[in-house]
DNA sequence: CTAACAGTTCTTTTT
DNA sequence: GAACTGTTAG
């Protein structure tokens, strides 16, 4: 095995070019631009990586590369990504490349993980105990609240969401309070800045964070102490970005502070992929990168290892839409397949009941394809209420499903409660944790309550919890309410004592490098407890009688919330104590899902970046829907560029068969609305697309946004339900395998779904009343076709007609 | 103080 | 059409 030329750099020390002469069978896995990607180790790096072009591979090759020739040791390397799961994924594959487990690695996380461990040592210098605890979204929406309201603001006309987002996108760009610019002061009725100094402030008081502040409060330190920015500089010798189209101003000048020094930055992305802009990323960080870091080596990756020429045909069709791109040309070696089918609608239903059916004939090879196994289909949709018509139709047919980034496991209701109990027992001074479990369970403890209770803590200048105290003393609170505060007081007393005093973890850099000035504090030991963290977490919820509470609520989702508190108490045991847990809770908000059997994925074209999947349908391609109006009427140009982005994320994720649908009419805010194709649509290319609709559905969608026609002319339209490949579909729809219980459903459904008398519409024979029933097929009196006998199924309620 | 009702607003996308 | 808010009756 030769040792390439290059790995020999005049810096390196003996030892390091010792180790440097170790064997790089890895190089030989990678393709000449990936290479190049690995090999080139000094000075800025800007890998343009298309979709699956095997990033991945090449930014852990690069890592261990790194560490191979000595350049640095793992934990030098600061390897940050967007996500918990990418950052997992890139330990483990580092792991496997070094034969050894990749646990040396301590700065290869999120950019928040990352932050929160450097913003612990440093806390005190933005005015913090590097105890801190980090606020969720809920938190923070619930104190901005209060802020609004004790500025007399009126809560409706401003609602704290609408301020949270401004002040979220203020700290995205890495402003504190004194640094917004005076441009943005009409934001909120002019109260904005005002508010955002008053929400920091609060912050402080509480020794909190949210999300944006993580990386804010880090930008303020390095900003403004140079000697601690000096020595992460040093400590972190080569720089890695996953992602970097994703990155938004604060993250991008946390990237700058840190490679200010060697420079030896790497960052991998790829602008076609940006679809964050919304929440606060800067597809310009990426475009600008060359100009950011002179001299930077510019890495194009560009075969693709996933799709068939088909896919990245249309998918490169898309996107050559979009202006100010650096431009790549995506190819593969892979010939043949099928090519990208699209297909027409009459509405969101059939669209759901259509691919149900491929789906189900797909799973034992179709018109010649290969059989597809449930676990490598998946269908992408724009926004997470398009899931729910897939969802209803699939549970009627019986066709397993998993929804991927759902409701997340610490979001819900009982498991947030559940922290809450948790986080004022470890920290008794968490007002807002308080508040959320004073009255949860019931116990009589209303407005008036906690009012009197908030005003002995102001008074006091205590916490809550202190003035609940106070309260129970002094007899403030009489009747029951007044005995069950008390009891609650004392059993948080008491559940407080078990457990063992505030806990600091740290997570060291190495003693030898870092000057004492920047050490944080010992770690504090602390003794053993009575009972176990896990014990105390199910006392607690036992004796609060929150566990009771469910066990005693009838409705049909009780169990499921006891199941979930049983799951969280054993999710404890991973943890050595209860301080540990919330802090990891707080920054791993994703869902691991626990993967049972075959099933089809569904999820939002957003989850679905950096997935693959053999089948992917993309149903809901209209206009308005996707790319969505919202989106359009935001950000214009700008958001548009962004949704053709999305629809090329969605095309790349397909590596064999790519199905995408529209509807000509859907239901929207519960009403039906006519749709109009998306004009992406028309952007692919035709020679490598296949037209599966139907003649004359396509092009117009039936009924979409048409002058007001009387009904004989739309009903004589609708004659392409007649043509063959319609009623195809509608035989398909109808045909049932025996042993699946969809039918009786259906058929129950239709039964039940017409009355006698009912007005109802038909897309032939226009309007109707409805004189008989027998089974699945009723008789129906129509105004100007006579009376007929129908099957149900091509009825609609008169009042449920889409114009 | 709670529970039940009615009216309202909304849906992107998430660390 | 649901989830959330505020209102009202018990």
């Amino acid at each position: 095995m030769s040792q390439p030329d290059d790995f020999s750099a005049p810096k390196m020390s003996l030892s390091a070019r010792a180790m440097g002469a170790r064997p790089t069978p890895y190089l030989d896995e990678l393709n000449p631009a990936q290479r190049a990607a690995v090999e080139t180790l000094d000075g800025p790096v800007l890998m343009l990586a298309g979709a699956g072009t095997g990033k991945t591979k090449a930014l852990t090759t690069r890592i261990v590369h790194l560490m191979m020739t000595g350049r640095a040791q793992s934990n030098e390397i600061l390897a940050v990504t967007f996500t918990n799961k990418a950052a997992r994924e890139m330990k483990d594959r580092v792991g496997r490349l070094l034969g050894q487990p990749a646990e040396g690695m301590r700065w290869l996380g999120t950019f928040h993980s990352i932050c929160v461990k450097l913003l612990r040592r440093h806390a005190e210098l933005v005015g913090l105990k590097s105890n801190f605890t980090i606020l969720d979204t809920d938190d923070q929406i619930r104190l901005l609240k209060q802020l609004i309201v004790a500025n007399n603001i009126d809560e409706k006309r401003w609602p704290a969401r609408q301020l949270a987002s401004i002040i979220d996108n203020w700290k995205n760009r890495a402003w504190t309070p004194a640094q917004v610019p005076a441009s943005e002061a009409s934001y909120f009725n002019n109260r904005g800045t005002e508010l955002y100094d008053q929400y920091q402030t609060r912050l402080r008081e509480l020794n909190a964070t949210d999300f944006g502040d993580l990386l804010l409060h880090v930008v303020t330190i390095f900003q403004k102490h140079d000697d601690i920015l000096e020595q992460y500089r040093r400590w972190f010798r080569y720089i890695l970005v996953d992602e970097y189209q994703d990155t938004n101003v604060a993250q991008y000048l946390w990237l700058r502070l840190l490679a200010g020094g060697h420079k030896n930055i790497c960052c991998v992305g790829d602008d076609d992929q940006s679809i964050y802009g919304w929440r606060g990323a800067e597809v310009g960080n990426i475009l600008r990168f060359e100009k950011d870091f002179p001299g930077a080596t510019v890495i194009r990756l560009e075969q693709n290892y996933r799709s068939t020429a088909h896919i990245l045909a249309a998918a490169s069709g898309v996107i050559a839409g979009n202006e100010g791109r650096l431009g790549k040309t995506l190819w593969t070696e892979a010939e043949g397949g099928e090519k990208v089918r699209l297909i027409g609608h009459w509405d969101g239903e059939q669209e759901a009941i259509w691919i149900g059916e491929e789906i189900e004939s797909m799973q034992a090879g179709t018109r010649g394809m290969r059989p597809f196994g449930l676990d490598q289909i998946a269908i992408l949709v724009r926004a997470s209420h398009q899931m729910r018509a897939f969802e209803d139709r699939f549970l009627t047919i019986g066709l397993p499903y998993r929804v991927i980034g759902g409701p997340r496991f610490y979001e819900r209701m009982e498991i947030r409660d559940a922290m809450a109990y948790f986080r004022v027992v470890t920290s008794p001074s968490d007002d807002l944790a308080f508040e959320r479990i004073v009255n949860t369970p019931k116990r009589g403890l209303g407005d008036k309550a906690l009012q009197t209770i908030r005003t002995t803590a102001r008074e006091n200048g205590v916490p809550l919890l202190e003035g609940a105290r106070m309260v129970v003393a002094d007899g403030l609170i009489k009747g029951k309410g007044g005995g069950n505060l008390r009891q609650l007081v004392d059993n948080l007393a008491r559940w407080s004592d078990m457990t063992r005093g505030p806990v600091l973890v740290y997570d060291d850099l190495g003693d030898d490098v870092l000057d004492d000035n920047v050490q944080a504090d010992p770690l504090p030991r602390y003794g053993e407890p009575d009972v176990s963290h896990v014990e105390l977490a199910q006392i607690i919820l036992d004796e609060s009688g929150y566990t009771g509470m469910w066990q005693n609520d009838k409705t049909p989702e009780a169990p499921g919330r006891l199941e979930n508190l049983k799951e969280l108490v054993k999710a404890l045991e991973k943890f050595e104590n209860l301080q540990g847990f919330l802090e990891h809770v707080s920054l791993i908000m994703d869902n691991e899902q626990s993967g049972e059997g075959e099933k089809v994925s569904i999820m939002t074209l957003h989850a679905a970046k950096g997935l693959e999947f053999p089948a992917v349908f993309l149903p809901g391609w209209e206009d308005g829907l996707f790319p969505s109006q919202r989106s359009m009427d935001e950000s214009g140009l700008k958001g548009l560029e962004e949704e053709r982005r999305l629809a090329y994320v969605g095309i790349t994720r397909a590596e064999e068969l790519c199905t995408i649908s529209f509807a000509g009419n859907r239901l929207v805010f519960g009403q039906w609305q006519s749709q109009m194709p998306s004009r992406f649509i028309d952007e692919l290319p035709e020679e490598h697309v296949n037209i599966e609709t139907p003649p004359g559905l396509y092009g117009g969608g039936f009924g979409a946004a048409r002058p007001a026609a009387d009904i004989e002319t739309r009903a004589s339209e609708a004659n392409v339900y007649n043509s063959p490949g319609w009623r195809r579909m509608q035989a398909r729809a109808g045909t049932r395998t025996p042993n699946q219980p969809r039918k009786s459903v259906i058929e129950l459904d239709a039964v039940s779904s017409y009355a006698m008398g009912e007005r109802v519409f038909h897309q032939k024979f226009g309007y109707g009343s409805v004189i008989g029933i027998e089974g699945d097929k009723l008789e129906i009196a129509f105004d100007k076709a006579g009376t007929k006998k129908v099957v149900s199924r091509f009825l609609m309620g008169a009042d449920d007609v889409p114009f």
